[in-house]
RNA sequence: GGCCCUAUCGUCUAACGGUUAGGACGGAGCCUUCUCAAGGCUUAAAUCAGGGUUCGAUUCCCUGUAGGGUCACCA
């Protein structure tokens, strides 16, 4: 058997579309797993619409996606000679000729004379596909002798650099008898077909830019993860048969199957990407997710006193909360960070008020500020007694959890966590003293005291 | 409209022609130290419709319906 060359061909006339991503990743997965080669290709031959910066930023984006090629880039406006030669033997032989317009922008283009056959074609996904050509007319292939069109520079290239199977997007389909029907005429071999169906939005048509984040760049920005993306892709469409959802790029290498990828289109689903990308998250070492979130981090949080340590502490709290590193940026506007670098000031009536545990926590205790201020106390001076290096969370809980079951959990939890926290919601109170340490611990303890009374 | 493709829970999907139609995300409920998050458990939720073929259709065939793609001197 021989080698298998594939190809992923953009055309660089903007960023790369998370489905053209997607395109490109089942290509990778299949030559990988198939032990071929990979050809990337750049189909510039609309020099209006074409730009070197989308050729970049597509090359990066799949560099960062951890989607490798074997060769290229070769750019199909490079190649102009090569078609030409083509387009000449094809007039000789009456397979094309040019033609007189007296429409459109060109005068004479080179037409294509088309057979008028039926053209039969095996696609991996979908089965035995029959088109009628006669449809077709004799299309254009050339807007001149030297100016190939997308078919013609397709299939010379197709040909010329061996490609055995294509993959590509279903909208793909229709162009596929046209294509074969200039192999026929320049000898090519047909290569293998798979057609591999459309991303859709949730309105259930293709999946665009009026839809929101479409560009892969937008979700690197984002914070998600390359490998996420990359996991989340693949399953959209295809799984192994089995209930593992989770994958390593390796793993989808050596599960992928492209005859398994779905038929139907499948709409693009944040939710769960967002899933997938946390299971991602977990999955990172320590260091790795560290730098993740201080890159959110503005810059003049990180130049707090004890930013360091504090930092350090915060980050198992930062990974159960978050989806994907983006999210961090909320916690930094909401505040929701603020507490553990500054005190919460107690200054008005409302806030002062919180410091006292809601209605409903009070079972059938009369709580006053006084009697808050006194839980308060009794808190500080317990945990005033620990051995300063002794003050995790569990010695924490240790210390005041006999206290707290005998009051009652919220009439103590509650003012010791809002007096900490100044927030309604946040983590334990515990969790909070021990990234606090013993002496903020205090201070903020006796401050919230003072203000309630 | 022509041509082509497709059709299982809300979503992603599993099921040699024989299953109580399975899993995941999301939802709901409960539990787990006060709130939040995380976690655990439980639960609701689907074979587009109608005809065939068959002892037996989610599965095969036909028709209908619905959705999508494509009909450029774009790629």
């Amino acid at each position: 058997m021989s080698k298998i060359i594939t190809r992923f061909p953009p055309s660089p006339t903007g960023y790369l579309h998370i489905g053209r991503a997607r395109t490109a990743l089942f290509n990778y997965l299949f030559t990988q797993n198939k032990k071929g080669e990979m050809v990337f290709r750049i189909e510039d031959t609309d020099k209006e619409r074409s730009k070197k910066e989308f050729e970049d930023i597509i090359i990066e984006t799949l560099s960062w996606l951890g989607i490798h090629y074997d060769s290229g880039p070769f750019r199909q406006s490079e190649r102009t000679d090569t078609y030409k030669t083509y387009l000449h033997k094809m007039i000789e032989s009456g397979h094309a000729y040019i033609s007189k317009e007296t429409e459109g922008a060109n005068p004479e283009v080179v037409r294509f004379k088309n057979p008028n056959k039926k053209i039969q074609f095996t696609d991996l996904i979908r089965g035995e596909i029959i088109f009628d050509t006669t449809d077709l007319g004799d299309f254009i292939i050339a807007r001149s002798i030297n100016d190939p069109l997308y078919h013609l520079a397709v299939v010379v290239d197709d040909f010329e650099m061996g490609i055995t199977h294509i993959l590509r997007g279903e909208d793909g389909i229709s162009n596929t008898p046209r294509q074969i029907l200039i192999q026929e005429a320049i000898g090519a071999p047909r290569p293998v077909y798979a057609h591999i169906p459309l991303i859709l939005a949730p309105d259930k048509s293709k999946l665009s830019g009026r839809h929101g984040a479409v560009s892969t760049t937008e979700y690197r920005d984002k914070g998600y993860l390359p490998e996420a993306i990359v996991n989340y892709l693949a399953l959209l469409g295809w799984n192994p048969g089995t209930d593992q959802e989770i994958f390593t790029m390796q793993e989808l290498i050596e599960q992928f199957d492209i005859t398994k990828v779905q038929k139907s289109g499948a709409m693009f689903n944040l939710i769960k990407l967002n899933w997938v990308n946390k299971e991602h998250l977990k999955k990172m070492s320590e260091g790795d997710f560290r730098a993740g979130v201080e890159s959110r981090l503005p810059e003049e949080m990180k130049t707090r006193e004890k930013f360091s340590e504090i930092f350090s502490k915060l980050i198992p709290i930062i990974k159960e909360r978050i989806s994907f590193f983006g999210e961090v940026d909320d916690m930094v506007q909401t505040g929701e960070l603020d507490y553990y670098f500054s005190a919460p000031v107690f200054s008005t009536d409302e806030s002062k008020a919180s410091i006292s545990p809601p209605e409903k926590m009070r079972k059938d205790k009369i709580v006053t500020n006084e009697s808050t201020a006194k839980i308060l106390e009794q808190i500080v001076s317990t945990i005033s007694s620990m051995p300063d290096l002794d003050f995790s969370q569990e010695k924490i809980k240790e210390a005041l959890w006999p206290f707290a079951e005998e009051q009652g959990r919220g009439i103590v939890l509650w003012p010791m966590r809002y007096s900490l926290s100044g927030k309604e919601k946040s983590p334990d109170p515990f969790t909070l003293a021990s990234i606090l340490g013993k002496i903020e611990t205090i201070s903020r303890l006796k401050n919230a005291i003072e203000a309630i009374l």
